[in-house]
DNA sequence: CTGTTAGCGCGTTCAC
DNA sequence: GTGAACGCGCTAACAG
């Protein structure tokens, strides 16, 4: 019976003695790696629960060469946007749960700690989010011998695995949307400078899609960066509306500006969606968190999160070879596109 | 010499055959807890360097009861500001590197995650954020055998350590200020009121030090909890403008509502801070990061994160007694305030 | 002082 | 269902 001063904590050899077992018996119920007979079973497991017995991580993870642990690199600039990084995060978080991992988090800016927690096999395979084009971390990721999976569509993959939004699809979606209703100039508000210039693959993404979908349906377009201020959006209008093209709709990719946008628009003597139509790229819930609900493109950030999780546990325990993964965009009616007049 | 194919990665042992010590002399070389000769170390170190050598963390946390990880309990609601937390989940992953720990990303809704990764070793400490008055989990953590500090002041610790901003002098600071300024009339525009009914400290603490020291200055005040979107703005100043008292100055704690507030003032026909000033309780880039410069009570994310992270080592390594810790605030004057006409 | 020997920490898994 | 080796690093005790 259980009659130990719990001095210290349990360990496997207790609830062995305590269930007048072997230890293996004991590590097998646990794992299940074998058939136990069910009359054991309940035994060993009264034992666990009398002694409150749980694991030590490290042990088990020196034993079995693996940690339960999944790294997560999140980006800390200035110029992503807080609330999907965020969203990303608790939906990787959530996910890896679902698979018992639990996460580690990681600062883009830790130079080094990719390197670190994986020689040391603190995680059995990595996520990273905010991937640039050419980003130097890809050759880096790929001798690596844990599983890494990417957000976002660097140029060249090297055989890494890789899930993201359909950038592209999403502007070619809304422009199409547009077109529809009859606009025929659409400007494209993006990401802030600092985001195109180190060609981050959503922003890049995003407005070449957007180029090309303009192209195709001979739409004229204007694109202009835009900083999530009301400064910088109202020297970005400024420009949209100064050109020679009548522009009647507009395409923001930049959830930062929401808040601000119907003020400064209207500052320019454009109502939405009388004046102007605007479809926004963004998560669904800022959309129709507005006053008014915009007409959206929503980035499923939780269905990224899920997918890059799965992808890593994928190669982990199926040794699934590497793949890519772009979800398809949706567009959602909101109360900011109407016809043009 | 370095004859092996580095099929596995290299162990403590196959160091010390390289550099014909004992395994004892590699390990006393990492963890200098004894001296070495500097002509022996030489030789460890080039053997590990050249066998790229990194100690397992499981085989170091087994042996040492040591993770080297922090848990961080981070909360997912819709009522707090996403921008904040990512500050302080910033400052605590910085700091905690600083310490040579990691963090591990916990999330509020996770129920029984503190359990787990505190009885299976996971983590040597945890940091909680976003504490309420009389948060269910401070039993629990007062239970566990590891260390935990709270970001918030709950009103009974029982005996953790805390730290926070001292959100009721901030409000006192920002009272002070306006009352000098001539104010006699001051409204508080406060958090969610969903914040506000589960207690979450900071939107407790803030409020009652405004109405404490409205009440010492024998100030007007009224307040108004206010969720972040446009819409419920217009109400909360339609309440605070409509109401008998003249008011003439604002205190808001509520960093969603930035972006928003002044064309809102101006639809009321005031304009800042001619006819109304106003004051900010916000992280300081936020504050700053506006089109005009909010006068603001800056809450210093990273002076909190990195004092939760210090008192988590503290008590870890110095074995030192809880402690609580409140961070005073300071004003700095923006373009948002002036004396009362 | 400097280095070594030996045992430990705790699960996992293969051979019997 | 069990015994025992194993994964890998830490450190107390001991020897030169």
């Amino acid at each position: 019976m259980s009659n130990r001063k719990a001095s210290t904590a349990a360990t496997i050899s207790d609830v062995a003695k305590e269930a007048g077992v072997s230890t293996s018996t004991v590590s097998y119920v646990m794992s299940g790696n074998r058939p136990i007979s069910k009359e054991t079973r309940e035994i060993v497991e009264a034992a666990m629960r009398r002694l409150k017995y749980s694991p030590r991580s490290s042990a088990r993870a020196l034993a079995s060469s693996r940690s339960n642990v999944l790294g997560l690199v999140v980006p800390l600039r200035a110029d992503v946007n807080v609330g999907v990084v965020m969203q990303f995060v608790t939906a990787v978080v959530t996910t890896a749960r679902t698979f018992n991992q639990d996460v580690l988090l990681l600062t883009q800016d830790d130079a080094g700690s990719i390197e670190r927690v994986t020689s040391q096999s603190m995680v059995d395979g990595l996520v990273m989010m905010d991937i640039e084009a050419r980003d130097p971390r890809i050759p880096v990721l790929a001798k690596l011998d844990k599983p890494a999976v990417l957000i976002g569509m660097p140029d060249d993959p090297r055989g890494l695995s890789c899930v993201d939004f359909d950038f592209a699809g999403a502007s070619r979606t809304a422009v199409r949307h547009l077109a529809e209703l009859g606009h025929r100039g659409i400007a494209f508000i993006g990401s802030p400078p600092a985001s195109l210039r180190r060609h981050a693959t959503y922003a890049d993404r995003a407005l070449r899609g957007f180029e090309e979908a303009c192209r195709e349906l001979e739409v004229t377009d204007v694109s202009v960066a835009c900083e999530a201020n009301s400064k910088d959006l109202a020297r970005a209008l400024e420009k949209v509306f100064a050109g020679p093209e009548a522009i009647t709709a507009l395409l923001v990719h930049n959830e930062g500006l929401l808040p601000i946008l119907r003020e400064n628009l209207a500052a320019h003597g454009r109502s939405v969606p009388g004046d102007i139509s605007v479809v926004v790229i963004a998560p669904a819930d800022v959309a129709t968190a507005a006053f008014l609900p915009w007409t959206a493109v929503s980035i499923p950030a939780m269905d990224i999160g899920r997918a890059a999780v799965e992808m890593v546990m994928d190669r982990l325990s199926l040794a699934k070879p590497a793949e890519l993964r772009l979800i398809a965009p949706s567009l959602s009616e909101g109360a900011s596109t109407a016809a043009v007049r």
